[in-house]
DNA sequence: GAAAATCAGGAAAACGGTTGCCCTGACGCT
DNA sequence: AGCGTCAGGGCAACCGTTTTCCTGATTTTC
């Protein structure tokens, strides 16, 4: 009963479809990959056996010949998230194109994780590793002399010769601000992440910068506090207790210029008439969810996975790329710079 | 300059640790596994010398001998969104302590990709493979007659033999209902996604049952809607215009709970004291987003990978387990069903 | 001290597929 | 008729590892 289904079950090799053809299993392997000189008949003879016995070539026995796997290894660090997943569809996708095969490894943010997994890969004998992560911080290489190409994605490695695609944030913390002073804002406030993460300090730099660029000054010194839609609400009264004369806040994440614009809608002030608001991360949940609709900088995680992934089958076929890749970012306009004179954000 | 670093770089065999050792192959290969009898002395000469060649068994050699791949497929039938990502982990975490590597496919809802990726899978000899998806409503099953075990995870399979896990979703609706009555709550209304979506029904069902059985009906007829915050808000306008005695919502999602917080909140009503609100999901970002912090039902989907995972574990090793197996959910307490008598939810 | 038992390790055959080389036979040419 | 050419397809080596079988050598046993 259990089986009765079953017929073509088991897995059939290429010396049953040689016996079904009557060829010889080298002849069958020309006539299933177009090698060899072989009458059409015959091939033809042989792809009908093959697909009688629903025959799928064994990729172990295949890779043990050629020496590739087609196949590669994704490390992603810290626990599979919200950064991961876009890095990950990018990368599946640029690899899934070309025939490749992914490994998943969730290293969690364990070095004895991490270098388990390292040695599994190697031993799957993938074709390169990609390696992912929460931070855009650099970290230190996963391992010297691989036999392998490694690219790092969205993280990067602290050995500048490894091949590294990250965000360009500051470009992206320069868009948000440009586009402030396009809908004619001059009175900005930045509000922001923890101070000595990474890339607080790298869009907040890149923030001031582009201000000053332009003769301006912050309307009030940059706020820092936690990722989270509580410390945005907490940044709002802090900005209108003081009385700050602002009328535009560039935040360092989407929850945080959610908080932020709950606390001034909240407290009368309209957005974007009193107060422009630009988010960072463009994560469709916080962007859609916030009132209004939230204009937000996009780093493009897909495209940076699939970049690396284009970068490390470069690298399999023998021409590797060293050093980093920055990305440039891209500003998502919504209603919260919608300035009243221009008749809405283009679709 | 290129590879000045290099020199453990080429992947060593098994032959070259036994020229190094001065042994042959076949005793090299006892040595490294604890195999036949062998002098302890020659077992760490071989030792040494892999140990010098950083040498690692080739993964493919080895299972074209064995049969065995330890390595499965996960196949995600929607985009890796936010509800496979946990499923993802769970099943990673369950495979991951067996030794097996897990392919990542992601299908992207195509079935033609799909069955690419089977065909991919069952070229590569997985030993077994894992579907997991968005819904939960049942699907036709990938393929009839496959080779190796599958087993459906969260998404469930339209063949009753096949084995699926997923989440008790009335068991869910039913705790939600419960913990509102236990609070002392009897005016309840249900706010919800699609009416014809398979999970909104299971659990408007099974909340309906849970009031019938004390006796009691629904303060309002059962709003249905979108999966989504703005649905939430405009619940909440409908419930209070239509001026609805009621004192607790039980939301189909933690998103539409909190429109209905805000929606609430604005038009003056104190949650919990006036209206308490349990949501669904338990989706860390917007359970804690919202104010006050959502109480909400679990549906434990870490867990249901890791049953999958061991499920399918179980099936490689001989013991195939059939039917559906649906795994309780959990209600997490938190601030929008805490009464004032009660000191607060317990950690 | 010889036969038997045990131990250590080598040789070789698998696993499934690919590929270079070689053989065979048909055909065309002189 | 005899030779060369070439298409068609078989043979066998090889990829890296495991495992079975087997052979010497050593130890045990009577």
């Amino acid at each position: 009963m259990e089986e009765t289904l079953g017929n073509n079950v088991r897995p059939s090799t290429i010396s049953e479809v040689a016996a079904l053809a009557g060829v010889s299993t080298g002849t069958a392997s020309k006539a299933l990959n177009g090698r060899g000189s072989l009458r059409p008949e015959t091939r033809l003879r042989v792809q009908q056996a093959a697909e009688q016995l629903g025959f799928v070539a064994n990729a172990a026995a295949r890779s043990l010949h050629s020496g590739r796997t087609y196949t590669v290894g994704m490390i992603t660090t810290d626990s599979i998230g919200r950064f991961s997943i876009p890095l990950m569809i990018g990368a599946e996708d640029a690899l899934g194109a070309g025939q490749m095969s992914v490994f998943l490894c969730d290293a969690r943010d364990d070095p004895i994780r991490e270098q388990y997994y390292v040695r599994t890969l190697l031993s799957r004998k993938v074709d390169g590793i990609i390696v992912t992560g929460r931070r855009t911080q650099a970290r230190t290489p996963i391992s010297a002399d691989l036999p392998v190409p490694v690219v790092y994605a969205f993280i990067s490695s602290s050995d500048p010769q490894d091949c590294s695609v990250v965000p360009d944030e500051a470009d992206g913390a320069r868009r948000a601000i440009q586009h402030l002073l396009a809908i004619g804002r001059r009175r900005i406030v930045h509000v922001t992440g923890p101070e000595h993460h990474h890339s607080v300090t790298v869009r907040a730099t890149a923030a001031a910068e582009t201000l000053a660029a332009e003769g301006l000054e912050p309307a009030s010194t940059t706020l820092y506090g936690e990722w989270s839609e509580a410390w945005g609400r907490q940044a709002a009264g802090i900005l209108l207790s003081t009385g700050a004369d602002i009328d535009a806040v560039f935040c360092g994440s989407d929850q945080i210029a959610r908080g932020v614009a709950e606390g001034l809608r909240e407290a009368g002030r309209d957005i974007p008439r009193d107060v422009a608001l630009v988010g960072f991360d463009n994560w469709d949940v916080m962007v859609q969810g916030s009132r209004p609709a939230l204009t937000s900088i996009d780093m493009d995680l897909e495209g940076i996975g699939r970049t690396a992934a284009e970068l490390l089958l470069a690298a399999v076929n023998g021409d590797p790329v060293h050093g980093q890749r920055a990305l440039p970012c891209r500003l998502v306009p919504r209603a919260s710079t919608a300035v009243p004179a221009d008749p809405g954000p283009r679709k």
